[in-house]
DNA sequence: TTAAGCTATTGAAACGTATTAATAAAGCGT
DNA sequence: ACGCTTTATTAATACGTTTCAATAGCTTAA
């Protein structure tokens, strides 16, 4: 049943720029060599006055030219066009890095076909293959939550494509790498607790097969040894392997909760991610543990919800938008490398996260 | 300054799959118009016995061809690719729709080009233009905190590709629409609210140039009237224009910090939205008033953020996957329809909200 | 005066495919 | 033995570009 409004036509044809450079060289009165030169400025161009420049250029702009895409990538190989790869987009993690692509991308004129993996194998491989057969001049692979798979290594290298991926970094192979200094920033996410007096802190780790887990590890283990700091067995718990990023919130709670029943006393907590942490707040706050008056909660990432929430979050900010960013300059510079017929070398950067203070920790006496 | 381990060699050819039809013509025997037959099931094919048809294939195969996508675009028209537009990526609303739609797409073969307009108009027609210089077969617009734009529609429907709109109707026109039932949802959130025996209850609108603005309003001004519930004018605030979808967490926190140093009582407070909702909680927590226990807060959309924070926010969800996914749906049988040459109507689809109860939100009397 | 070198322009080919029209063989009813 | 239809295959063309090699007029150096 259609009410009457709801019934518009749309036309059928589909003539979009029917007009050809043939057409515009008709009309210029030249030939479409020289139509093509002159409004791709080629090289041969520096050979033709200026008045017939003017000619064309008017005929063009009069029929309202636009060159087609796929002849002319047909020509010249080139698409300009990117390959973005997500591997689960309900990540909140990934959306700014998401925008930091987007907008560099678009500074350069290039175009991003978006892919979401779901974190399935097969999926991964048919999107890759969709993206090669669609001539990506590169591929940029946003790892967040990814599973150890060599295999996926393995395809990417074949792609022969200059590939750059955020958040994981393959230390063997070309594909180039943005990721963030872990380390550095568990370091100073403990750093703060500490100055803040805190002395049993307790620690949700992050999932085995996650890369991020153990150099953040390592992180907090460094500074506990130079201050000479306890760290208390019973207080350190691991998120299990799962491959769903937000699975980290019930896990975060149930390991809290646990905490908290097991009568483990702690005067702050250290989540391996900001997911984890509103999971771990939502235990704390269900047991009627104050934060931060009775417990500091810090998490990692700095994704949206972390400064809507109250109290708003104090975490390590990734920058996310710059690893975007960063990700398509080096691409990009790829890019312009072959086109030149250099050689090109895979580069591996690494941000530094920084410690963003809000609501949710203080001063360890408070209580 | 490089390390040794940072530099590995990237092959600098190209080559991927030059392999064309034509060598699999000569490798299996037969001319290539033929293999192009056989390999795309054209009608002809029915004439081609099984003994060729599987020679060529496994020609094909041998030499793993793969068409390739510009030539054959140029052939006969079609692209298989969409174009998304985002109105602003950071709007944690159109996440789950663009899962949606990318999900959908995906099953469709299809494959999208994703742009964010920033809400600049500049933008939106050069990503226009360059989506319709890539011949994209239809375009979806997430036209969330839209600003109203009568051009922006006349671009759209000169466009001539299938379009479909998802949070925002257009009357007139052959642009398609996904929205969901304001009025309807509103209505459910302060029934909800009523019904826990709420009766002095703040509302937080949205701005008046949204259009999701007017009909929510309405929901509640229809059931306060046939509830013979008052709306106090002191109780009713407007979120101020703006363009960015994330300022309405400042603004819902000021004006709820209005609100409350204005000596308004109140026992429950509904947002606009739910980032809206956000900034009002955190103003309670502030002022020292608790939620839900002195004041219900319940929003709208079900963002994400919604079911992290603590306490979890009762909402009015939008069911925005799906939202994504009909979109799509719409779009393919208008591709399918201009195919076969038919002629295509805009449709307009209104999907309803739901209550989704959480913590926030809880009897008046047990204050 | 001639060869050489610019300047200005273009015809033709190629990128890789899908389809149309044509060719040819084979089956078949009369 | 004849046309007619069906089966099997292909040559040729067009999709719209870009670029190479060629043409030709004109200037300049020797």
């Amino acid at each position: 049943m259609f009410r009457e409004a709801d019934i518009t036509d749309v036309s059928v044809k589909r003539q979009r720029s029917a007009v050809t450079i043939r057409e515009v060289a008709k009309e210029s009165g030249f030939a479409s060599a020289t139509v093509s030169i002159v409004l791709n400025n080629a090289p041969l161009a520096r050979y033709i006055p200026e008045t017939t420049k003017n000619r064309i250029v008017r005929a063009a702009k009069k029929l309202g030219y636009r060159p087609n895409v796929f002849a002319r990538t047909l020509r010249n190989q080139r698409t300009h066009t990117v390959g973005v790869m997500v591997f689960d987009m309900t990540d909140p993690y990934c959306i700014p890095i998401l925008r930091g692509i987007e907008n560099t991308l678009y500074e350069a004129s290039f175009l991003p076909i978006l892919t979401d993996v779901h974190n399935e194998r097969s999926r991964f491989e048919r999107y890759l293959e969709m993206l090669l057969d669609r001539r990506v001049e590169a591929l940029i692979i946003v790892a967040n939550w990814l599973f150890v798979d060599v295999n996926v290594l393995g395809d990417l290298e074949k792609s022969n494509v200059p590939t750059a991926m955020i958040g994981r970094e393959l230390k063997a192979g070309s594909v180039s790498s943005v990721t963030v200094d872990n380390e550095f920033g568990a370091n100073a996410a403990i750093e703060h607790l500490y100055s803040l007096g805190h002395r049993r802190i307790a620690f949700i780790r992050g999932p085995r097969h996650i890369t991020d887990t153990a150099p953040r590890w390592k992180g907090i283990r460094n500074f506990a040894t130079a201050k000479n700091l306890e760290i208390d067995p019973n207080l350190v718990v691991d998120l299990p392997e799962s491959s769903d990023p937000l699975s980290s919130f019930d896990a975060g709670y149930t390991l809290t909760q646990k905490l908290l029943q097991q009568g483990q006393s702690f005067t702050a907590l250290m989540a391996f991610d900001d997911v984890t942490a509103l999971g771990a707040i939502r235990a704390l706050h269900h047991a009627g543990v104050k934060v931060p008056e009775q417990c500091s909660v810090i998490g990692f990432d700095d994704i949206s919800h972390s400064s809507f929430i109250t109290p708003a979050l104090t975490t390590i900010r990734q920058p996310m938008p710059d690893m975007g960013q960063m990700a398509v300059n080096i691409v990009a510079e790829n890019i312009s490398a072959i086109q030149q017929q250099e050689r090109v070398a895979a580069v591996h950067r690494k941000l530094v996260p920084q410690l963003i203070t809000r609501e949710s920790t203080g001063k360890v006496n408070l209580q």
